[in-house]
RNA sequence: GGAGAAAUGGCAGAGUGGUCGAAUGCGGCGGUCUUGAAAACCGUUGAGGGUCACACCUCCGGGGGUUCGAAUCCCUCUUUCUCCGCCA
């Protein structure tokens, strides 16, 4: 959410920056300023109005303890009907508030300097390279054929015990899976990333919060008894762990680690880019959620990136790094960088990981601030990235490491699987 | 799931209709004293809106109501605690 007073004061810059995003935002700005001088302007009118209903109610007890009982009864008329009209002007307030928030949450965030123009993910810019690209035999095969010549993976027992898109994983398969889990916790907490353990499960409040709503409703999965949302990412919970919070600035940066399954329904995905792990309803994902002062909170960023960088080179996967592009970047990001594997068998690249500074765009939805050294309250900077997403990495761990004597695990993962081949 | 109790400032804890944004203690900050520190003493110390700055308004778990006036009375929701039941 954007801070009003920065939208009324670099209202064009802003404008311009959300163009970038193919967005035409004059609009939505304008009415963004034009409810907040309504909301104000009843705010101040209301409040006048009770401190004149505040001095006549002291009035009238004075009076009253003096006996005068007349004169208090002629001032109770005269509150009742300022009563009347505050009830109305509370409800107008209200209103206000509401259409002022509904106006704010529907404005993305500003998009960063380096973010490059363009409208879609071919436009993406590539900021770096790394790894080779095997070269396999020419009946190499895509992961989830192989998944299933060695019993990696069951999508069709998922699919009768939930549906399409969750997949049961065995034997080695499940092992490879706890095993980078735990080698990802692992690589995050040596670098100073507190672990936590956080549910699956969030309330309304915590979606408003890192701003997957309302811009991502029909994402979620929603359990409509509780009104509770199963996640899409770690970063819902272990962001909203410091909702309504006031930090002081010698806590910065807070640094956590967190695994979790992700459920989202991906409502509308269809082809064959959706096969096998490439896109499913549930997976695992390690994430990394920074809290940081605003004035570092770029240099945060790249930080995570180089972290990210050192988990897929000890997975000696080949990988690129894009910057991405405004028409790309996602509603709550003001700058991203996409980790992408490339997948041999299959033949294109493969996203891993996410990694992005939302600036004051969650905390100011969060009310998440600090004191800073000169005693004045800011929004703090929130920060957080895949590290890393599993399935996308086991697609290409097992299509770029196989061999006619079966799939080589990569030697940092070794002391993890407690297997080197899967054959 | 059933019965009961509770929710007040960073923490503990008073306050049952006007003088309460709220006693007191602890903690925090500033000062006096001291070579320095501790102790003691003095002062100060919640948040949001609003304003150039004041004024002013709001907030005692959330929402609603009664009343001229609510932390205080009523309704409701949520959470916590105790007991019972069930249970990994």
């Amino acid at each position: 959410m954007l801070d009003i007073s920065i939208l009324r004061e670099h209202k064009n810059e802003i404008i311009l920056a959300l163009s970038k995003r193919g967005l035409d935002a004059k609009a939505l700005v304008d009415q963004v300023i034009e409810a907040d001088q309504r909301r104000r302007s009843l705010q101040a009118e209301l409040d006048q109005n009770l401190a004149k209903a505040n001095t006549l109610a002291k009035e009238i007890g004075q009076l009253y303890s003096s006996g005068k009982t007349e004169q208090a009864q002629g001032l109770k008329d005269e509150t009742s009907k300022l009563k009347a009209e505050n009830k109305n002007l509370q409800a107008q307030l209200n209103q206000a508030v509401e259409d002022l928030q509904t106006l704010r949450y529907n404005i993305p965030n500003v998009p960063h300097q380096l973010v490059p123009n363009g409208q879609s993910e071919e436009d993406n810019l590539e900021v770096f390279q790394s790894g080779k690209i095997p070269d396999l035999q020419e009946d190499a095969l895509p992961h989830w054929e192989l998944a299933s010549k060695y019993n990696l993976i069951n999508f069709d027992l998922g699919n009768k015990i939930s549906g399409a898109g969750f997949p049961v994983y065995t034997g080695k398969g499940a092992r490879l899976q706890r095993a980078l889990i735990h080698y990802f916790l692992d690589q995050n907490t040596a670098v100073g990333y507190e672990e936590v353990q956080v549910p699956h499960l969030v309330n309304e409040a915590s979606g408003f919060g890192t701003g997957q709503l309302p811009d991502k409703e029909g994402q979620m999965y929603h359990v409509g008894a509780d009104n509770l949302y199963l996640i899409p990412t770690a970063e819902v919970p272990v962001t909203n762990l410091y909702r309504d919070v006031m930090l002081s600035h010698e806590q910065l940066p807070i640094s956590n680690t967190g695994y979790t399954p992700c459920f989202r329904r991906e409502a509308g995905s269809y082809g064959a880019h959706v096969r096998g792990l490439n896109r499913l309803h549930q997976f695992d994902k390690v994430e990394i959620v920074r809290l940081e002062h605003p004035d570092r909170s770029y240099d945060a960023l790249d930080e995570m990136v180089d972290h990210v960088k050192t988990l897929l080179e000890a997975l000696e996967l080949p990988y690129r790094v894009l910057r991405l592009c405004g028409g790309d970047l996602g509603f709550t990001s003001a700058l991203t960088y996409d980790f992408e594997v490339y997948s041999t068998a299959q033949k294109r690249w493969l996203e891993v990981s996410s990694v992005s500074n939302f600036e004051s765009f969650q905390s100011t939805r969060l009310k998440l601030r600090f004191k800073d050294k000169d005693g004045r309250k800011k929004w703090v900077h929130t920060l957080n990235g895949s590290a890393l997403a599993l399935p996308r990495v086991l697609a290409a761990l097992l299509e770029n490491n196989q061999t006619d004597r079966g799939i080589h695990i990569p030697k940092a993962l070794v002391p993890y699987t407690g297997f080197e081949l899967i054959d």
